[in-house]
DNA sequence: AAGGAGTTTTTGACAAAGTCCAAATCTGGA
DNA sequence: TCCAGATTTGGACTTTGTCAAAAACTCCTT
């Protein structure tokens, strides 16, 4: 991704202070929650409120310029990387998150026949297990 | 699946009406969240606590008994059909829920390689879209 | 059929993650 | 530089769910 500048002009955008710092937190962080992504811009900027970094993960997920993830047991996740059909592995235990190339090839779980009339425009592929730090723990 | 209080025995859960009624009201009800279960179940039983809902759920859960679904942007929702690969279509608009037929085969998706040393144990496939209600509503 | 140990259910407080709203501030164009 | 419109703030509120302790119930034993 370019920089943060032009990709919110990029998307007609006004450039603030705070859409800059989110987005470069969020390109330096992939899947943090919203939480963790204002203590990285309150690092930045010094100060933001909750509900501006709430505004700006929504108004940059809206857009399409990051992406949202949400697994069950958990905050919301937001990722950079978008366009390319990865997935994710979590955690059950820690709640860890990993991407994931598409096991199947180029975008193929998307091929769901539109099954009851349903317009379908993504499929999310979440695979549940349990990571190598909590597999010892439990041994 | 045969009826709730058999069910509960085979499990070792021992029988008592909240259990039986939330088991019910999952199975007449796919894709309900716990408020709705609640409903429902008090439709029946003239009253329950919000925390027993959610004992109830979490023990069935739990055992197998039955699967908690947790799309984005929604509570979790419950399900009866539990064991057979199958996955879900959920409208963005409106939240609406249907079961879809595994797209590949059996059990596809469950094979992607043990990436990053996780131990895989459940792949959860969401195809989001936009229902046929919503899909003219928009026109 | 009654008793009792161990589970469940209930109640009420609490926590996390977000949203709503109105006032204050800032951005970008003129 | 000014201004209209968009963004940010702060605070209250909602939703979804958990924690803990007391009361009630289930199931086993006698």
């Amino acid at each position: 991704m370019r920089n943060p500048e032009d990709t919110l002009r990029q998307h007609d955008l006004p450039v603030t202070a705070q859409r800059v710092s989110v987005l470069r937190a969020v390109s330096r962080h992939p899947h943090a929650t919203a939480d963790i992504l204002a203590e990285k811009v309150r690092a930045e900027l010094g100060s933001i409120s909750r509900q501006s970094v709430y505004n700006v993960l929504n108004v940059l997920t809206d857009k399409g310029i990051i992406r949202r993830i949400q697994p069950a047991e958990s905050a919301a996740l937001y990722e950079d990387r978008i366009g390319d059909n990865h997935h994710h592995l979590v955690c059950r235990t820690c709640g860890k998150t990993e991407d994931v190339c598409c096991a199947v090839g180029a975008a193929p779980c998307l091929t769901a026949h539109s099954h009851h009339g349903f317009k379908i425009d993504e499929a999310e592929v979440i695979y549940w297990g349990t990571c190598p730090a909590c597999q010892k723990k439990k041994s």
